[in-house]
DNA sequence: GGCCAGGTGTAAA
DNA sequence: TTTACACATGGC
């Protein structure tokens, strides 16, 4: 038996609430917010330093670590690689489990640094393997570094793309990250770019409306949303 | 003062 | 295979 198209097919909407297809909500999303231009770095090895630091924390923490790092002279593979533990931590302590992200982020600069970079990275066989083997590398920082720092057409799942697409009554709340991605890789186009901006502006959707606790009154997907329509 | 934030790894059930 | 828990800072 085949799995079902939609991994959310249980609780089907009301007849009179059509789901809106992942390009119609990416329109209205785009629509409501503009381009979003990510990620916010200046460099592919930035964006990755940024991936690991953000693992469930707020970007804004994540800003001032990077930003510790930059004054130091830290910003760089090969320094990171040789920096003292205790020493990174401090550096990088605002952006949380400070201990863990530096242990790990000198894990990942070494890694970095014997394959040659971001573009060395990039003609392996299979980076996402390679990268999901380290310590401290999961799913959704492995796709946000192919995605954003690499360019390669890999949707990201995170914590927001679970609840916004739960809520529209596309997706289990339960569904696992691979399943939901396939969701999002088999409907849509393969195309980095739109991979690229469709997870900014679900982030930017999460940050304004799509909330823990929603902010449905503006929100615009609301007229194709049960959980709205109910909430409401 | 509690909740939440662009998760991951480990260990117990 | 699933669930629980540790890891930690800072803004609202």
């Amino acid at each position: 038996m085949s799995a079902p198209d939609v991994p959310g097919s249980k609780e089907t909407p009301a007849p009179e609430l059509k789901p809106l297809s992942l390009s119609a909500i990416h329109h209205r999303l785009f629509r409501a917010y503009g381009p979003q231009h990510w990620w916010p770095a200046d460099s592919p090895f930035e964006v990755m330093v940024g991936a690991i630091l953000t693992q469930n924390t707020n970007w804004r923490n994540v800003e001032a670590a990077i930003a510790s790092l930059q004054a130091a002279g830290m910003l760089d593979g090969s320094r990171i690689a040789s920096c003292d533990e205790a020493r990174l931590g401090e550096l990088i302590r605002t952006s949380g489990f400070f201990n863990q992200k530096a242990v790990s982020l000198k894990a990942f600069c070494r890694f970095y640094l014997d394959h040659g970079g971001a573009a060395g990275l990039k003609r392996l066989d299979d980076p996402r393997r390679a990268l999901l083997a380290l310590n401290g590398i999961g799913p959704e920082t492995a796709d946000s570094m192919l995605l954003y720092a690499l360019g390669m057409p890999v949707f990201v799942i995170d914590a927001y793309t679970k609840r916004i697409f739960a809520r529209l009554g596309l997706t289990r709340p339960e569904a696992s990250y691979h399943q939901l991605q396939e969701f999002f890789e088999e409907h849509l186009p393969m195309d980095a770019g739109l991979f690229n901006e469709y997870h900014a502006l679900i982030v930017e959707h999460a940050k304004q409306h799509c909330r823990v606790k929603p902010l449905c009154a503006e929100c615009p997907l609301l007229d194709r949303c049960p959980t709205g329509q109910t909430s409401a």
